[in-house]
DNA sequence: ATATACAGACTACTAAAGTAGACTGAGGAG
DNA sequence: CTCCTCAGTCTACTTTAGTAGTCTGTATAT
């Protein structure tokens, strides 16, 4: 079953599962917002907690563990997707649109192409 | 500035928003899902949370408290939206529709309404 | 007037999340 | 072969969130 991960650890997922991995931690580091203002052990401890909850998975080879996600990116947040409608509209598609069309989410043109996107994967998804 | 809600928190919120205002402890109690597993007393230090925090405001008349939203429903949801949007798919908007699209999120059926309610709101947002 | 029931206040405890310093072991330079 | 550098571990502290028991004041029934 897959547990939502917290916030800071996620940022860190974010960037194991646009790497190619597998991605060391001083990759990691330095693919990390210049601004984020962490320490390395701070980073570090997130590291491992990503492991100790099998999130990833961690290889030493050398001086260095080289780590690779074990938790499929698709399913993570197909399920966070779900969880979050639910939880902030109440499955309400009429609320949940409100929202997207609001100016403080998308913009005209983005909803637009959000249109575009929706009609296309579901003409995919229907082949 | 509008700060993230707890989930606890803010099932009470959802309770508050959906009532006609405002509305006592009691109320909200018999409201709750009748499962959910909380004592008295756990709701009470919520709703004083929420209080604390300027969500809501509790005005005392007779031996009760009335309830009433400080936090606007729609501008909640909306910054909520954003934020999860940013946070989960990157703010990508070809993630968030795949998403939108899988199995485990919406239906065939669904993501068509939701196409139509994109386009409706737009086009009301648009006059 | 008095007793009582009940809403709300206070206090409190645990777990999770955010954050980081101090320590250690081993790979690699010389 | 020895030492130093540095990745990773351990420990730890704080805040927030989740959850609830006990206490208190008062509105109201009699």
């Amino acid at each position: 079953m897959i547990t939502s991960i917290p916030d800071s650890e996620l940022v860190l997922m974010q960037i194991i599962w646009q790497s190619k991995e597998p991605i060391t931690s001083n990759e990691i580091i330095a693919l990390l917002p210049k601004d984020i203002g962490w320490q390395r052990t701070t980073i570090l401890t997130l590291l491992s907690r990503l492991v100790d909850k099998k999130a990833i998975s961690g290889v030493k080879k050398g001086k260095n563990y080289y780590y690779t996600a074990l938790i499929d990116e698709e399913d993570y947040k197909n399920n966070e997707t779900k969880a979050f409608v639910q939880k902030i509209h109440g499955n309400k598609l009429s609320s949940f649109a409100a929202a997207l069309c609001s100016d403080e989410v998308f913009s005209d043109e983005e909803i637009n192409q959000l249109k575009e996107l929706l009609v296309k994967n579901r003409r995919e998804a229907g082949k």
